[in-house]
DNA sequence: ATTATTTGTAAAAAATTGTTAACAGAAGGA
DNA sequence: TCCTTCTGTTAACAATTTTTTACAAATAAT
């Protein structure tokens, strides 16, 4: 936790749990900020800088269930959520709503921190993939206007498919994708086209960035399997 | 899902709960390689292409809780345990190790899957940004974006197949390695490759990194079972 | 030492990808 | 509207990668 603490928003309406959790995690040098309805939570969270959300099930008016269905429509934020009851069902929908994670009060807080730990270190890399600008070897690429732009400032012009395909590669990096998963990221229709559509748009692609498929750095070849995104985003 | 399914490792030394594991979780879609001990399991994530582990905690010989310290120290993979019993102590072991859930039998299988499916969306982000570079005999090998490079910085191009090839002889070194083995962790075919292909492919890997098989420092050969990456990784 | 087995190497065959060019349809302007 | 320009797609062929095959060299066993 050297470089900058992380940020956890803790809603909670009970005061003793949520002043026991603030006055523990916060000695472990996280940044907290805590509230007791999921209007004043939303609100922080809006600033879109919190790491981590803890939120009780159980709150007036909207309620953590409600909070997690926002949430994850809209960030990958960690969620964990606490609850007074062991009922299988609310489990199991926190879950099915993509919280990460659901403890039963009352809860161990040792147990809580681990759970804490393991989730900040996955969500920190999670964070990185759902920015808006990239950058990688010299270009920045602005998903939102489309723009891509090299070393030294000069635009490069995109079509809409290398547009898609960029952003596919750029949100995915490191993992091989087959040319049927790209030509659907693409071509929003299922069926059949040529697959070879995508070599061709790759090709542009490479020859736009300047990569060299004889010695890739961003556009690698799997040979049989697809393409991967191999250059390094800073 | 839509690329490649994720590939799920599960060690259970309990038949029926193994067997229930293996039919529910795999009429998702998913991956599955099922095995009842540690170093089974282990041969099979040492391939390096499993996403996520779940591990029952009480194995004959080496346990869930000792498997989870050996693959945190050395990759991203998602794990989850299993326990027979509400222990405090042993969950929290467990999830200080770094597991990423601990999931009490007998468990409602919906709810595991649930947290398989979140789990697998932070992995699938993590995976391709935890970069791990590897030196050896002057070499530099990042395995991210598939480069390796000499002494003198030069690029060594590999195909796609070579590549393959070398992260499973860096991330087993001091292990033989025989040629099934091998090829299943290299080709992306399902029938019998022959085994020769491996005997071409380390020639090549041989020749790039300028490796004599008469006088081996990387790669050695292991008459009648294999190869043996010999480097010394530092 | 001789033999059988296994490995190293080279080269051909099969499969996949890179590149160019051509064409149909969309987009945009006069 | 018509015309021009641009984009996405397909096809054809060249280049590369993977796999197989064949044979020489090396190893282990008798």
């Amino acid at each position: 936790m050297s470089a900058r603490p992380a940020h956890i928003v803790i809603v909670e309406d009970e005061p003793v749990t949520r002043s026991a959790l603030v006055a523990y995690l916060g000695s472990f040098g996280y940044r907290i900020s805590e509230c007791d309805t999921a209007e004043q939570a939303e609100k922080i969270l809006a600033q879109g800088n919190a790491d981590l959300l803890i939120a009780d099930i159980n709150l007036q008016g909207k309620d953590g269930l409600e909070i997690t269905r926002e949430q994850r429509a809209r960030s990958e934020i960690g969620i964990i959520l606490l609850s007074g009851r062991t009922d299988d069902v609310d489990r199991i929908v926190g879950l099915e709503l993509g919280a990460d994670d659901y403890v039963c009060k009352p809860f161990n807080r040792r147990e809580l921190l681990a759970r804490v730990k393991n989730l900040l270190r996955r969500t920190s890399a999670m964070r990185a993939l759902t920015r808006r600008v990239f950058h990688f070897g010299g270009f920045t690429f602005d998903v939102a206007s489309r723009q891509v732009t090299d070393a030294a400032g000069a635009q490069i012009v995109l079509t809409r498919a290398e547009y898609e395909l960029l952003r596919v590669f750029v949100t995915n990096p490191g993992t091989v994708m087959d040319r049927d998963r790209l030509i659907t990221a693409i071509t929003h229709r299922q069926d059949g086209t040529n697959t070879r559509t995508i070599d061709v748009l790759v090709q542009r692609l490479r020859a736009k960035l300047g990569d060299d498929p004889k010695a890739p750095r961003i556009f690698t070849t799997s040979h049989g399997e697809g393409y991967v995104f191999t250059a390094q985003l800073d």
